[in-house]
Formats: structure tokens, sequence, C-alpha cells
DNA sequence: CAGGGCCGTGAATCGTCTC
DNA sequence: TGAGACGATTCACGGCCCT
């Protein structure tokens, strides 16, 4: 009943342009270090960041303070203590400055190691951000363990969060599903590491340690983002993130301190090729997608009041009525309760339970509002 | 020169026995809290421990599949916490105890998702645990994301760790080759989700919630323990590390508060059947296996001095001296140096270098190690 | 008027084992 | 052979009423 009262324009994302895109530094590689940096970016202005902070630990190494002063060698406990606590407290300057340039519905993406990645995950958990997934980028050319002391150490962890436990953010399901062959794309990545003509090389020597493959990032912002968003990168390297933006289409904005590496970055992303706006377009998924009512398929003609449908097993059947209604003896209502209540489910998509006759031919409800869908685009 | 002067006596793990094991409840289910439980057994008395603790996955409300049945969910009162503090504490408090219980070249594994590793990544880091590698179980059949609101959640992740950065630690490299096929097992394992006839049932429900496949502990205990060895689960639920134990002939102690499944896993331990020894012996490592000198080889009339040594392709030649030392023109010194120095190579293993003729075939020296530790076990 | 709670509509699944 | 069951799941969202 009352189908057609029920239509309502397409949604759209109501997050309100608090910031102009315009007073952005948007497509720029912003010197010093990050937290001063991103501390020159407005409230709640950034869609999305990818974040590949320093792994810096352990490595007997060196260990650098947020201030950019050094950490000496960590030799005894007390100084093991004192470089976790080091690296903890620039984590969380890092991360505190991340969620407030980030918009409520924003996406935060951090790469890491067994060596940091623990730390940087309970730190953004007490800093309120919600964990969506842990992803493994499994590498399927790792450096093998030359002195046979451990597992081959053949994976990194990248971590996806929202703002917040109730915070909205975005997901490109029907993408993800469409780049994996149709299966739901999981959470175990395979991609190669980053070698080829892909890395950067200057002198015959690789410009950046832990430059990071542009698939990495392909499919972090394909997932994410939506062409347009503004995407930060605090880390930013010699650009693999920039790089990818641009071909995506979206805006990027990255931090980096060291002069070699905004050189070598900013040289690589001109060469990148946008893709054309047709490729951008991605398969949207049926959330995102115009709603459709029932009762405009009646409306418009495509479904004549009285047609019998049945469900797949022919177990129910149900007229339609004038309305965009339907009723089976006794029961009538949507398509999707008429559906449930005969089959005392605890729900329905009618769209798909629901079956009729064509041409000799058994079509699910659905085909024929993708048919529709179809008829009313642009 | 003077090789025979670096004859050593193979080596023993030289951890003082400082706990007899008559002392320990091997083959038993300490009731209660674990924590409690954990407070009963001696310090460093413990050769590994395997942690499968609550995740605290704080599930919202109830899930049901496209077809609309529902899914089984953890709802169980031990996976519950007020909070990330609350979570925090429970675990400082467990991972304290098992660090005073674990010998010191013990080792320790935890399984967790991205709810609560991260947690105890850390606190296990703050502990002084230092983390060798995590492994990511990636399953062969997760349950789909049925919203299709995120990635589907495919993997858990084990962290794996020693007792401290410089602690000596058991890793059976050898045998982790051997069971991937002769190639260096990486830090993802590809595993079925514990279903069918493993999986535990009673009147037609599954007993515990999560219980591990017996894949995952076969090869946690192949690699980081010696037949013998006392492996300790402090959230044992339904045995699964009991039952593999017992199977590699490694003694095991659990800890489990519900008497329900303290039950069911003796039940299963009873009918679980050790493998016999030799199967055990198959995949010794050489790191670990007792270290044999060049010298004692000659010493034990398994190669007479003269013999002549060559290199695969009989590039070089070499002659066996009584001391155990080689020599090859001017060069001489060990297998190792000579092979180096001959070949201008940074390093040289002379037992897998240098061959000799055996009834006609070639064969490397390191076919005589085999030999001779063989001869020498037991 | 902000925010929490209730409610109705509707979108969404992969590999494996059992019967 | 095919239908059904099921697995550690932080798995929707908007409108409206109520405080």
């Amino acid at each position: 009943m009352g189908a057609l009262t029920k239509i309502r324009a397409p949604r759209v994302r109501h997050v309100a342009p608090v910031v102009d895109k315009a007073d952005l530094p948007l497509g720029r590689i912003l010197p010093g270090d990050c937290v001063e940096a991103m501390r020159s970016l407005p409230d709640a202005s950034v869609d999305l960041i990818f974040a590949d902070p320093p792994y810096n630990l352990q490595l007997g190494g060196d260990l650098n303070r947020p201030d950019g002063s050094h950490v000496d060698a960590v030799t005894d406990d007390w100084d093991r203590f004192d470089s976790f606590a080091t690296y903890d407290r620039f984590t969380r300057a890092w991360l505190t400055e991340a969620r407030r340039v980030l918009k409520p519905d924003g996406g935060l993406w951090v790469i890491g190691s067994y060596h940091n990645i623990f730390r940087v995950g309970a730190i953004m958990q007490d800093l309120g951000f919600w964990l969506l997934n842990d992803i493994v980028w499994r590498k399927s050319n790792p450096m093998p363990n030359f002195r046979g002391t451990r597992f081959t150490n053949a994976h990194e962890t990248l971590l996806w969060a929202s703002m917040g436990e109730k915070a909205k953010y975005h997901f490109n399901y029907r993408a993800m599903k469409t780049l994996n062959d149709e299966l739901q794309m999981r959470s175990d990545w395979v991609i190669p590491i980053c070698a080829g003509q892909e890395r950067l090389k200057k002198g015959g020597h690789k410009v950046h340690p832990t430059q990071k493959p542009e698939a990495l990032l392909y499919r972090v912002l394909l997932a994410t983002t939506e062409a347009g968003d503004v995407v930060l990168d605090p880390f930013f390297g010699t650009g693999t993130t920039g790089a990818v933006a641009k071909r995506l289409g979206r805006n990027w904005i990255g931090c980096e301190r060291e002069n070699i590496y905004r050189e070598a970055a900013m040289e690589r992303i001109e060469c990148a090729l946008p893709l054309d706006e047709s490729a951008l377009k991605t398969m949207q998924s049926m959330r995102t997608a115009p709603r459709i009512a029932f009762g405009s398929l009646v409306e418009a003609g495509m479904l004549a009041p009285g047609t019998e449908l049945f469900d797949k097993q022919r177990r129910f059947s149900a007229q339609v009525r004038a309305d965009g209604s339907l009723m089976s003896g006794k029961e009538c209502g949507s398509i999707h309760h008429v559906g449930k209540t005969l089959q005392g489910a605890p729900s329905c998509n009618g769209w798909t339970f629901w079956h009729l006759e064509h041409e000799g031919a058994i079509k699910p409800l659905d085909a024929l509002r993708q048919t529709y869908l179809l008829s009313i685009e642009d």
C-alpha cells in the first residue's frame, strides 16, 4: 500500500561543505614536519588520509622524535621502554592532527609492519578511531629470511578506520567486488612489491627505501574515496599516493620533510596521466544508486496491474495492484513485506524473491528494475 | 690452521633445568581463572605458551544471512569487557603471569583479530616480549560480509615472541621448509577454519564457539617446540593445543574456567593418537642439531686424511689433513675458509661446497654429516 | 532543538561439509 | 546430485516520536 508515497529523491552525501576546496593546498607538497604542516589545514577538510609513517623501531638504528631530534640507539631495557614511549608520542601527535583535519565521515589508512603497527593500532583505538578492517598486503615476491631464523616476513598490515563507532564512512563495495571477479574483496590482498620500471631510481640507486606499489594505493583509493575527494598523505615520500590520486581523479595534498623526496615526487606526479572520466565510472552498489520504488515500475507501464508474481520454486504467488502493492490471499503490502510474511522469514528482498513470466521465461523483478534504471539515466 | 683447536662438543640446550617436570601438572587442565591457575606453576618452567584469549568482539545486533537464516554469533560472557582499559588490564595480568612461568628461552604465541590484537601486541612489547613474526592465518573459507559494508574479514593474526631482544628461542627452520615444499615458510599461512568432523559438537550444536583448527596448532608446535617440551595454554577451551601436543609428543598444561569445556577437552585428548617416534625425528633442523666439527668426521674414521675433495664442477680440489683442516695449494684452513678463498667469495658453506667421490658417485660433505648425525643420536 | 530509541523498509553471501 | 547449513561479525538507514 502507498508505495508511491515513499518515492524519494536520490540520496546525496549531506556532510556540509564547511571548507571551500579552493582554500586547500591541493596538488601541493607541504614541506617540514607533518604535524606542523597539518596544522595549516582547516578542521574537517579532508576526505581520506593515507599514512605510511616511519617504522623506525628496533632496527638497531635511528629513531627521531616528532621535533626531529635524534634518539640514541636503544641498548638496555630502560632505553627500549623510552623508545617505545617516544614512538608512541610521535604517533599520538600526528594521529591527533589527522583526526582534526578529517571530515566526520572521513577515512584513515595506516600501513606498517609488526615493529610499529600494534602501537599504531592501539593508539588509533584510544583516540576514538573505529577499526573497520585490518588488511594484509601479502607480497607475492618478498625478501627471503636469509639467516633462517624466522618465518619469511612476507606481508605488511594496513589499518582502515572511520572517525568513530557510529561515524559514516565510504566503501565502494560494488567496485571492489567487480575488481575481484564478482567475489567480495577479502582482507588479504596479493600485490607485488614495488620494483622494475615503477621503482624510482637515481644514479642506479632507489630514491626512497620503502616506495609503495601503485597497485596498493589504487585499491585503497578506489575502495574508499570518490572522484573529486581530497586525499592527504602526511608521509608523502616519493608521492605514490599523489600519483595514484591524480590518475583516479582525486585531489591530493602531501607533507614531506625531505627536499629530495619532494622533488622526485613532483616530477613523478607531473608525468602521471589522469584516467578519462568514463573510465573512472565504477560500478555502483544498490545502496548508493537511485532508489526505485516498485510502484514506479507500475506507473511507468513496465508492469501491468493484475500481473501474477511467483517465487522461484513457485511455492507462493501474488498479484500486482494499481498502487504498487502486492496481494496474496489476505496478505497485502510491499513486495518485501508480503514475501517476508508468506515465508515467515525475518526479512525478504522482494526484488530478488518475486519473479514474473515473460515470453516463456521466468525473470526476477530485479531484472525489470535494472531496465528501468537504465531508462532514466542521464 | 689449527682447526682441531676449534672442535667443540656438540652444543646442547644449556638452560639449567631449574624445575623438575615431575613437579608440573602435565596433561592436566587447571580449573578457574587462568591468572590464578598460572600462579600455581613455578617460575621459568614452561617452554612455550599458546594463548587464544577472548577477542573483545563488541558485537551489535543480530545478523542474518541474505537467505534470512540467523548467524550464531559469539555472545558469551567471557568475551564481554566494558572498555579498552578493562581489556588492557586483563591482558596485562595474564601476560605478566605468562612471562613469569616461561623459561628464558621460551616462546609465546597469541592469536587474535583486529578487535584485540593491536592492544595485545603493544602490551607484549611493553612487558619486554620481543616480536619475532606476526603470522597471518588466511582462512580459505571465511564467513562473507553479508551487508557489503566492509572487506570480508578473511584472516586472523598470530604473534610470536621471545622473552626479550637478546633472548634465545627455538625455531625449527628446517622442519618448516620441509613442510613448505622446500621453500621458506612465509608469514602467511592458508588454513581452513575448523569445521566438519574436526569440529566438536554436542546435540548438533558446536561445543565451543571459536574452536581452532588442529592444522594451525600443528604448525605452531612443530615450528617452535621440540618433542618433550612443556606447552601451556592459558585459554584451553576444548583443548586443540592439548590434542596436537599429544600427537606431537609434547607435554601440555591447560587452564580453563568452564567445566563444560574442560570435560570436552579431556575426552577429546584421550582419543588423540601420538605419532610414533621415528615420524617425529624426520625433520630436525641443522641449526638446532648438535654442531658437528669437520674434524670429528676425520676423528671418527668416516673420512681418511688425504682424501681428495672437489667442488661440484671440479674447478677446485683440496686434501683433507689429519687435524680436520683442508689444504689446496698454499691455501689451508677450515672447509669453509678454503672454499671461500678459492672462489674469492664473501662466504662459503664448506659442507655443501665440497664433495667427495664414493663408489663412483659424487656426494657433498653434508651427506657424510647426516650419516654421522644419525650415528650419534640416542 | 539535539540526540536517543524504535520501527519499517530494504539490501546483502563464499567455501565447505552434511544429509 | 542438489539443497541446506554454517563459520570470532565490531555488517543499514532514515523517519519519527519522545525527552
